[in-house]
DNA sequence: ACCTGAACACCGTTCAAGT
DNA sequence: ACCTGAACACCGTTCAAGT
């Protein structure tokens, strides 16, 4: 009479091991998966078929094509970032907001590239901009919000995109990599700034994105408490 | 006697017309054209060949491969980018700069997309960089330079990012197109935003960037004078 | 020197067929 | 219901062959 008891134990760790049912969640993190390993040219209908002991055409099933399957994935993206509480403090949660999608889009390069890049299919990215809009109400009229919405949000992506293609990783002795990349005798400012600022070790992706984060920050409050018309 | 006369004449134009014969650079300015009309997807061997009159197999005689293609094309588009002059008025020419780089990426949507992604192979981008970098020392020291330099980079890359990849372009009535697009019933804020500035029509990409380009470069003037100790 | 045809290994996708 | 094999039209790329 113990006979069931393990069988049914065995079939679940078969089916948790080997070959526990396709479905799109586990489709879609298994393209993931690849991506991470590989980048975003790796995910094919076949790589992310075989990372999961299958055939290709058995993703079909489950997802309508690869164009959902990316959409989808670019969703999985943005479910991770920290969404803003509109309740709590707006500047302190713009630097969680903006530190959470750096942290989830270095981890996963392939993925900046990705949101942006398709016509945001689905309602969680609008919804992620919504919060962060909302969480901007709470300190600024709709217009003023428009404009830091538009600014943070540039300022973040950019800087995202910028840090995660570089061709080195910051610190870490690469200055050497990146005067031989570069050939930084023909870039005598590059030069002079990776010799006085970056070789001294003292440079930091995350130090430099919170000071143009806060500079961002401060002219927003200076801006909404000020009005526009003095720059001109 | 006039028969070579003609004959060279029939010949440069039928070479001019028909066939021009095949070169690298004639290349590129194919696969931009035909990126310009169906976006980066379109562009393959076989399409830019066709484009030529030619078959797929011919290109590979003057470059390298597929990879060495795209990043001459990404080349192509960055020398159409104003270079600053550290002679002239540092924040006319950051305008300059920024206006110029958006000007050819919103003509070229395809372009923001391959700037960054790829390696920056090659020395066109690095040398554009150096260039917005020499003319930020004509007013900063070197590590207020940097700062200014990451600052300006990511808004600037990061807005056209965001505008260039937007399903609906702006004005021109399109916010029943935008409405249906995002479901505004579930996006309270964005309705709000929606309804109260972009209906009205007074909602412009140029004035919206300017005025985040405006709010940077005084942050950035009133950093260098002040010091940074002061957010913390 | 410059272009091409045939061929190879890949890709997304469909559809009838298996269980 | 869920997965697969065969097939199709597309890729990038090589290489021997044409002129």
């Amino acid at each position: 009479m113990s006979v069931p008891y393990v069988c049914m134990n065995m079939k679940t760790a078969a089916s948790d091991i080997a070959k526990p049912r396709l479905s799109a969640k586990r489709i879609i993190a298994a393209a993931a998966a690849v991506a991470d390993r590989g980048g975003l040219d790796a995910v094919s209908m076949r790589t992310v078929a075989k990372q999961l002991g299958v055939e290709a055409m058995s993703l079909y099933y489950h997802v309508k094509n690869k164009e959902a399957l990316l959409n989808a994935l670019a969703n999985w993206v943005v479910v991770q970032f920290y969404v803003p509480d509109s309740t709590k403090n707006w500047r302190e949660e713009m630097h969680r907001s903006a530190a959470s999608r750096r942290a989830v889009l270095t981890a996963h390069p392939w993925g900046i590239g990705m949101i942006e890049s398709r016509g945001t299919a689905g309602m969680v990215v609008p919804r992620h901009h919504d919060a962060i809009l909302g969480c901007l109400y709470s300190a600024f009229d709709v217009r003023m919000a428009a404009h830091a919405f538009s600014l943070l949000d540039a300022y973040i992506y950019g800087f995202i995109l910028t840090e995660v293609n570089l061709p080195f990783a910051p610190g870490e002795g690469h200055e050497t990599e990146m005067a031989v990349a570069l050939d930084l005798d023909a870039l005598p400012n590059m030069r002079r700034m990776v010799t006085e600022l970056m070789v001294t070790g003292e440079y930091s992706y995350t130090a430099e994105f919170e000071i143009g984060l806060d500079l961002i920050l401060d002219g927003l409050e200076r801006f909404a408490h000020e009005g526009i018309a003095q720059s001109g």
